[in-house]
RNA sequence: GGCCCGGUAGCUCAGUCUGGAUAGAGCACCUGCCUUCUAAGCAGGUGGCCGAGGGUUCAAAUCCCUCCCGGGUCGCCA
């Protein structure tokens, strides 16, 4: 039996007693929604405050009392408390023990073929640079949203758009022309995205002093649409270099995806669907020829130019045809979230309007998915001043950090181990620390705390979870959820209340995605265990009880452990 | 100026959707705890007009209104 039985159990017996006392009750299922956890332990499991249902006129602490009186013990409530204004019940210890230990144990079940498909786009590069941390918090927000929906129920399909034509790229290109004098990544020993984004970085700095640059970008730009065989070379091979680099990091970030699209196959259609709602009156054309959605009325957005001046495509354009092809290629779809900067909120509330007015069926179906900036103690990243924190280096830095902590703390483990064990935790840093926080709100990237490795941190979980697997290890008994009755200490209790709400947090982060839900009850979780730690000991003389608490230590285990999990994070055995 | 998001301890953040029992963590600082299941840990201490003012309510960090501060965005950037 999980949590919500429980609450509707005491919603029944509520409701009995008040028809017995000749009180207008409001109904189980209202009174169920007014029931809560209790601050403590002490207070019971259970608690339904009775302000919302005193009679008026009578004072509710009595009204408590009157009803706590009324109510009858019964196998599943062992106590009834009247505290102040609150009915306070205590589940029968065994009872509850045994069914959230199990209830909790419980995999969830694998999604079944005909489960609601969802797409998750997230990360879309641009091919001219490489990841930068920006791009990092895109990432674990995908990832753990793609994972969150998976648990739940839904089948997940995780794509991605690839940025790979347009002024910008081509701005590598040229400086590559200019300077590059036929290096490759190889012959720089760099990592082929690094390689290409020297380029960008050049052409940057030359175009504060040299204006013509900007111009020779746009005629490349304009040479690489009419084909032109030198141009489109140059493109494949950078393209081919940009994106072998950024699958590299991606891996490393557990980042995958079932479809990749590209700007490039897909930009030319844009214009297609455009010219066609023009032809059907949805859209008006401006003075200077650019192809306008008018939206101000209808839709309470900004209109938004769809095609420029000189028929060039944008940004939006592209994006209309791509949630279309992708609903064609996908029928079954219930759902795109659009993971992008919060920054383009207004674009994709335009884009979804202008689907609505389409007609496109499948307009209600998209979510912008919205994350705040990433920002640095000092302000925003700024590629000219150089202060961009760039995603292989930050991961490579962390790693080196935790190896350092290794070689201080166990001088004496295998290098091999070391660095196996280090990835492990400077990824679990990493990731952590990008959804532990709400995602819409800014992110103040601070170097030095993302590499801590105590307080609320990835490490910090690792090194409960292997603490757990290591009691594990050691003792010659077999943990026992029938024996779990025997739990009965304070510390024990709050951790299965914890563990009570795991179900309800797990799915709570999702609906509202957000992840950092899921992260703060890991925490305390995790904070809650380690007090238990110092407090308790597990393995001991009675092995009855060592029974009992095997089954508890182990059910967090496997909570940490599903949890990390759904963060993309992995676990060790030991730390 | 319009719209969106923020403002909670010195710093970084939970809690706000769904009002309810003394407002919570982490970092930093101070004090303790490793011959006993892993000290990347634990315990204790210092630290708060929950941006301001009004309103609703038995009850407001949470809901409503006004204002202030910071960020984002607003027809041819992505």
């Amino acid at each position: 039996m999980a949590l919500l039985s429980f609450q509707k159990k005491l919603a029944e017996t509520v409701d009995a007693a008040l028809t017995q006392l000749n009180i207008p009750s409001p109904g189980i299922p209202t009174l169920q929604s007014w029931i809560t956890i209790p601050p403590s332990v002490e207070k019971g499991n259970l608690s339904l405050p009775v302000f919302r249902f005193t009679p008026k006129g009578e004072n509710w602490v009595l009204f408590a009392q009157k009803i706590v009186q009324q109510l009858t013990h019964t196998d599943v409530f062992e106590k009834f408390e009247a505290a102040g204004p609150y009915i306070n019940a205590f589940i029968s210890t065994a009872a509850f023990n045994v069914s959230i230990f199990e209830n909790t144990q419980k995999a969830p079940a694998l999604p079944l073929g005909d489960a609601p498909l969802v797409m998750v786009e997230y990360a879309s590069p641009n091919t001219n640079k490489p990841l930068h941390v920006g791009h990092l918090r895109n990432i674990a927000l995908g990832v753990s949203t793609a994972r969150l929906f998976e648990h739940e129920g839904n089948r997940v399909f995780r794509t991605q758009i690839i940025n790979d034509r347009g002024v910008h790229i081509c701005k590598s290109m040229r400086a590559y022309q200019k300077w590059g004098n036929g290096k490759t990544p190889e012959s720089e020993k760099m990592k082929s995205d690094h390689f290409v984004g020297t380029f960008y970085v050049d052409f940057t700095k030359h175009a504060e002093k040299d204006e013509k640059l900007e111009e020779e970008a746009q005629q490349m730009l304009l040479k690489w649409e009419q084909n032109d065989p030198v141009v489109r070379a140059l493109w494949k091979k950078m393209n081919e270099w940009a994106e072998k680099g950024i699958f590299e990091t991606y891996e490393k970030m557990g980042a995958v995806f079932d479809k990749n699209y590209y700007e490039s196959d897909i930009y030319l259609h844009g214009k297609e669907v455009v010219q066609k709602g023009l032809e059907e009156g949805l859209f008006v054309k401006a003075d200077n020829g650019a192809i306008m959605a008018p939206l101000e009325k209808k839709y309470k957005v900004t209109d938004k130019p769809l095609v420029r001046g000189d028929g060039t495509s944008l940004y939006v354009t592209q994006d209309l045809y791509l949630a279309m092809k992708r609903f064609e290629d996908f029928p079954q779809l219930e759902k795109i979230i659009y993971i992008v900067g919060s920054e383009q909120e207004m674009h994709f509330k335009q884009v979804f309007a202008i689907l609505d007015l389409l007609g496109f069926p499948q307009a209600k179906k998209c979510y912008h998915l919205g994350y705040g900036l990433v920002t640095l103690p000092s302000g925003k990243m700024s590629t000219r001043e150089g202060t961009v924190v760039n995603a292989d280096d930050l991961i490579q830095e962390l790693e080196t950090m935790a190896i350092a902590e290794y070689e201080k703390r166990s001088p004496e483990m295998a290098p091999n181990e070391i660095q196996r064990r280090s990835k492990v935790i400077s990824l679990a840093a990493l990731k952590f620390y990008l959804v532990k926080q709400d995602a819409k709100k800014e992110l103040v990237f601070n170097p030095q705390e993302s590499i801590s490795f105590e307080g609320q941190t990835g490490p910090y979980l690792l090194y409960t979870n292997a603490r757990i697997q290591s009691i594990l290890r050691k003792s010659l008994q077999k943990p026992s959820i029938a024996k779990s009755g025997m739990l009965i200490e304070k510390r024990e209790r709050e951790l299965i209340a914890l563990l009570s709400q795991k179900n309800e947090i797990v799915s709570s982060a999702l609906s509202h995605y957000s992840p950092h839900v899921l992260a703060h009850y890991l925490l305390e979780l995790a904070n809650t265990f380690n007090t238990y730690y110092h407090e308790t000991k597990i393995i001991q003389e009675n092995s009855e009880m060592e029974q009992a608490r095997l089954a508890l230590v182990q059910t967090i285990h496997l909570v940490l452990e599903e949890g990390l999990y759904l963060f993309g994070i992995e676990t060790l055995k030991e730390m």
